[in-house]
DNA sequence: CTAAAGATGTCCT
DNA sequence: GGACATCTTTAGA
């Protein structure tokens, strides 16, 4: 039986081990897991359909290709925290932190299903086009209230921002592809999204 | 100090 | 399919 103590289990972050490993396994295993923003009362909650890895000195599109900086220091830190860098001087994009600490690695969130907190999303994408709200990385941070001040956040911690495991995971036909918008390294097969769902990015 | 690119989205034709 | 908005970060002089 299933008591009130119990009955938050199913929404207890990811603990810091799942992120500690190899970034591009943790990026395949992140779809189907659901991203969660606490914006005091209101909850906001999708689930994650399209990833991509970015890791260090292996990789020339990651940011961390040429050894730490001011913005991506977060990326060699503690795994499970969030690295939100700004692009294109409009734009946010939401990472979590992977691999152990003083290793750098990544993944891109890149585009979650909506699945509560519908109206508080279209409010912030100013849109009532559910497709559109967080088909892509910029378009989610817009929907979830990411900013560069949830840079560094822990992942582990139940506030603010985290991500959980459903009770109980679903097969998901994941699709393997390479990765979006970079000039170097576009040949690694380093991009993950569920086959067929309406919300991933398209390009 | 200066310049160029950027893990994008939107609107236009 | 292409233009463009908009500004931080980074590399290089």
């Amino acid at each position: 039986m299933q008591g009130p103590h119990h009955a938050n289990n199913s929404k207890a972050p990811i603990t810091r081990g799942f992120y500690e490993r190899n970034t591009v396994k943790v990026a395949e295993e992140l779809l189907g897991k659901t991203l969660v923003r606490r914006l005091g009362s209101t909850v906001l909650e999708g689930i994650i359909v399209e990833t991509e890895a970015y890791r260090g000195a292996d990789d020339p599109a990651s940011h961390a290709y040429r050894g730490p900086t001011r913005r991506n220091e977060v990326m060699f830190g503690e795994p499970g925290h969030a690295y939100v860098y700004f692009t294109y001087g409009m734009h946010y994009c939401l990472n979590v932190t992977t691999e152990t600490a003083g290793q750098a690695g990544a993944v891109l969130i890149r585009a979650v299903q909506p699945v509560k907190g519908l109206a508080e999303m279209k409010r912030r994408r100013g849109t009532e086009h559910v497709k559109d709200l967080s088909n892509g990385p910029a378009k989610l941070t817009q929907a979830f209230a990411v900013t560069k001040t949830l840079n560094g956040h822990d992942l582990t911690s139940r506030k603010k921002l985290y991500v959980t495991k459903p009770s109980h995971q679903i097969p998901l036909n994941i699709t393997i592809g390479t990765r979006i918008g970079i000039r170097s390294g576009s040949e690694k097969p380093w991009r993950f999204f569920v086959k067929d769902n309406p919300y991933v990015s398209k390009r």
